[in-house]
DNA sequence: TATCTATTGAGAATGAATATCAAATGCAAT
DNA sequence: ATTGCATTTGATATTCATTCTCAATAGATA
């Protein structure tokens, strides 16, 4: 069994639930789509191939994953969440192109123990943390307007 | 005039755009406001002293604040925009705690300046950046469950 | 004052996210 | 396999933060 898939299942378990049907879709579709997505488009790939999952179940699962540490809410764009799969990835943050849309992924571990450090000077237990800057990517600002 | 209208009122006179009396009541509170808010709270206050401010009229005026640099969207909570002013202030990242919903409000030089650098590597014109982190804050994490 | 915009308040509309509920499913103990 | 029971599901209705609409108003300018 994939890794994700029986942490998945083990923290199901220790809730009392169930790696149903749907569930397992839901999880295998997120770790096999490398990028960031929300319900709608995760709905519109997971259709493809099985057209009796609905987006009610989709909304519902994801706090699961969330909780399960497997997956996190990392942005919101055009008014929706944001997620990502976060198992076997290392923390990074978001460069958000405000021109075209584009993310960029950076990772610094001058940030991470930075946080880390922080959150220990104010006697804070850090679960995680999420960082997007906003800006114009060098593609864009390479265009003449 | 008080240096946050000075530079309101610049900022919509070269959008074409007029300081009116709801624009300047709206101005006024959240710079009297010292705290995170969201729309409804904003409007609550303004409310009590000004009857005839819609909730129209501060969803509109702020994107207008945001984009002329004196407040900015800084959390999501409660499935609502927070914001917060931030002329006259530093930068600052968030410590929100999952558990009585506390925010830790935290400066970071080096983590300034190490988003500037790693904008700079990218050759990414940097805005803003908004980072919160969650946890458990001391005076929850010492109470027994 | 007359004219031209920008602005406003009130209320309607939008839409992402959540709640409801009856039918289906998973699982463990017979 | 069958039963019993809690969980889950899909479909749909609902919520509610935010945006839109529009007729009436206010501001600036001449
Ligand atoms: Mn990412
Ligand atoms: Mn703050
Ligand atoms: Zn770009
Ligand atoms: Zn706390």
């Amino acid at each position: 069994m994939e890794e994700h898939k029986q942490l998945f299942s083990d923290f199901l378990k220790t809730k009392g639930l169930k790696l149903t049907g749907p569930r397992q879709i839901i999880l295998n579709t997120i770790f096999t789509y490398h990028r960031h997505f929300n319900v709608d488009a995760l709905y519109d790939v997971i259709r493809k191939d099985h057209q009796n999952v609905s987006r009610a179940t989709i909304y519902r699962t994801m706090p699961l994953l969330v909780e399960s540490g497997l997956i996190k809410q990392s942005l919101r764009c055009q008014s929706k969440d944001h997620y990502e799969h976060i198992h076997g990835h290392d923390d990074h943050l978001h460069f958000l192109c405000i021109k075209c849309g584009n993310i960029i992924e950076v990772k610094s571990k001058v940030i991470d123990e930075t946080l880390v450090q922080l959150a220990e000077e104010k006697k804070f237990i850090l679960n995680d943390y999420n960082l997007g800057a906003k800006g114009v990517c060098e593609a864009c600002s390479k265009k003449k307007e």
